[in-house]
RNA sequence: GCUCCUGUAACUCAGUCUGGAUAGAGUGUCAGCCUUCUAAGUUGAAAGUCGCAGGUUCAAAUCCUGUCAGGAGCGCCA
């Protein structure tokens, strides 16, 4: 349709393609038009590609000028053409507008872009590490990675998911010496709570007294060079609780890695790493191994300790080595908290310095932090809320929200549903906000189901499909007296494919969320305003809601979100 | 001190990349709508110096400069 209009335009102004389908864009209200077409900059265009100026520069009278013209070599797939003030405003026939949209948004690659040939690319995220609590915060992360990696899917990327757990280094040196020293009678459970509780007690031991860090230090080096074996084995076995405990918590957030890489496999190829760029004098030394990136005004990154004990820096590196390894790709993206923007800068400074050689393919992608209205939330301090207790009580509201509303107490299905709810909820919580700012998280505010929430996209979805399954016999679908609610509703899922090739070039499942809430909301005043079954346009009405219906459950298919056939 | 992110309605946020028509939602407040396909819904009202000051432009929430405020980071935590 968009094409039709930037024909006759070209027809008219002789200008390329491109140059008019830039300008094209939609009018901020449906009466204004479908498409819409500016003449601020016709004047500078035309003498830009060559055209004798026009006479008049006046937008308005260009506008004006150009709508006779079209007027009479209009066809018939557009309506019309009206002049308001500078902007020339085209209406498309409603019935080849809807029957156009109604066939694309149908077809089974609707809303993709795909590229050929089909790139690959590696997403790492997640990245919780063993020993300490996965909190409310690590959601983001998770959700807005998975997102992405469900987006270039979608538009014909292969993709990779890899993760990545610090079980290694000095909090768990950290973890261990306080279960040691302090904690020794307490049976080892692997409960999330108690093991991320003994993490925040060695962090508040050591504040208390910087002294024992030398103690922990020496654990430190014991559990680098495996000599001791008790610690050794005690590392084994609570290294296990946490990985075990992020099965659950990744099935519930529709995530799957490809693999899990830890600290602990390239520890020794750090040291390694570390050791050859000091040996190739890219690396200085002074107490400890450092990167000198004061002259890329990145400061200094520090690879090994000055006891020679390994940093995660010099991991990180070798892990970069390793993915590239074995995962060859276009693009390897990392998503991290924006707090560690400065030391991945460093780490891609130190990538290209060594001359590695897909330094460049490297790419970071920061989010901001969750917070608490009074500040950070922490797995050091433990001033956070554990997933594993966050999705109860979420949970618990929409299971509660399910009785209230169902007389189907008895549904076997109902804490699946509740869950999915709940998923729903927070994803769409996170999701709808964009990547880099700061969320805060309000507690006492818990989370919301009403309004611009994740469980009103699954209930308008779970509300369309109750008109859809009660339909038991084909009716005929006829394009007479259309509706404007109906065009309105066609006309946003037509953005569709627009909006995921937008969140995929800006990495912006905001974008996705965004327009996910506009269809939703769209759809629930259609649903208020036409009745489907039993009525006169009941055909169309209900390929509407199929169009609908596909719409949406791709739009929060790539936020990781499952829909509800009922709720 | 330097670097990065953020500042839009009482609150939480869209919109900023790519300047364009009357700056949009949700929550909360007020007034309506369930004998009709699910009221986690819907209709309407009230609510805004787009942090501030300059600049560029026919046109600035959007671009540029400065400035203020909040957050984060800046050598042996990850």
């Amino acid at each position: 349709m968009k094409q039709l209009v930037i024909k006759l335009l070209q027809k008219e102004l002789g200008l390329s393609q491109k140059e008019i389908e830039n300008l094209i864009e939609i009018p901020p209200r449906s009466e204004m038009g479908d498409f819409s077409f500016p003449c601020f900059s016709i004047p500078k265009k035309l003498a830009d590609a060559g055209f004798p100026a026009p006479t008049n520069k006046n937008p308005t009278a260009i506008a004006q000028d150009l709508a006779k013209k079209i007027t009479k070599s209009k066809s018939k797939k557009i309506e019309k053409s009206i002049a308001t003030g500078p902007y020339l405003n085209f209406f498309i026939d409603k019935k080849f507008l809807a029957k156009e949209i109604l066939k694309n948004s149908l077809e089974k690659d609707f809303g993709k872009n795909i590229q050929k040939p089909a790139k690959k690319i590696v997403i790492e995220f997640s990245q919780p590490n063993t020993h300490k609590a996965f909190h409310v915060g690590h959601i983001r992360g998770t959700s807005i990675g998975e997102s992405i990696a469900r987006i270039h899917e979608f538009n014909g990327f292969k993709v990779t998911r890899l993760n990545y757990h610090g079980d290694t280094g000095m909090h768990i040196a950290k973890w261990i010496w306080a279960y040691q020293k302090f904690h020794k009678d307490e049976k080892i459970i692997s409960d999330e709570k108690w093991v991320a509780g003994i993490y925040t007690d060695a962090i508040k031991r050591l504040a208390d007294n910087e002294d024992l860090q030398e103690e922990v230090d020496t654990i430190n080096q014991k559990l680098e060079d495996k000599s001791d074996k008790a610690i050794t084995e005690l590392w084994k076995k609570t290294r296990e609780f946490s990985i075990k405990s992020w099965d659950k918590i990744y099935d519930e957030l529709n995530t799957k890695f490809d693999k899990h890489y830890f600290e602990s496999e390239v520890e020794l190829e750090g040291k390694k790493v570390a050791l050859k760029l000091l040996k190739d004098k890219i690396a200085k030394k002074d107490d400890a191994i450092f990167m000198d990136l004061k002259e890329y005004n990145l400061g200094v990154l520090v690879l090994l300790r000055k006891d020679g004990t390994v940093l995660y820096s010099a991991k990180d590196l070798a892990l970069a080595l390793k993915k590239a390894d074995e995962f060859p790709a276009n693009e390897y993206l990392l998503t991290i908290g924006d707090e560690q923007k400065h030391y991945f800068n460093q780490l891609e400074k130190t990538l290209e310095l060594m001359k590695f050689k897909k330094a460049r393919e490297y790419n970071i992608l920061t989010f901001g932090m969750v917070r608490f209205p009074e500040g950070k939330m922490s797995s050091r301090t433990g001033n956070n809320i554990l997933y594993s207790e966050f999705i109860e009580s979420v949970k618990k509201i929409a299971k509660d929200g399910l009785i209230l509303r169902s007389d189907k107490q008895n549904d076997p299905t109902i804490d699946e549903k509740a869950l999915t709810i709940a998923i729903a909820a927070i994803k769409y919580s996170i999701l709808k906000q964009e990547v880099s700012k700061n969320i805060i998280f309000d507690p006492s505010k818990a989370i919301a189901f009403e309004g611009d929430t994740g469980p009103y996209l699954l209930y308008s979805y779970a509300r369309a499909n109750s008109i859809t399954k009660k339909v038991t016999s084909k009716v005929k679908v006829s394009f007479d007296n259309l509706e404007p609610q109906e065009l309105k509703l066609l006309k946003k899922i037509n953005e569709f494919p627009e909006i995921v090739k937008r969140a995929q070039e800006n990495q912006a499942p905001n974008l996705i969320a965004n327009f996910s809430y506009e269809l939703a909301k769209i759809f629930n005043e259609f649903y208020h305003a036409c009745p489907v079954l039993g009525n006169k346009s009941e055909g169309l009405r209900l390929e509407i809601i199929k169009s609908f219906k596909n719409t949406l459950e791709k739009s929060l298919d790539l936020l990781g979100i499952n829909v509800l056939e009922e709720m």
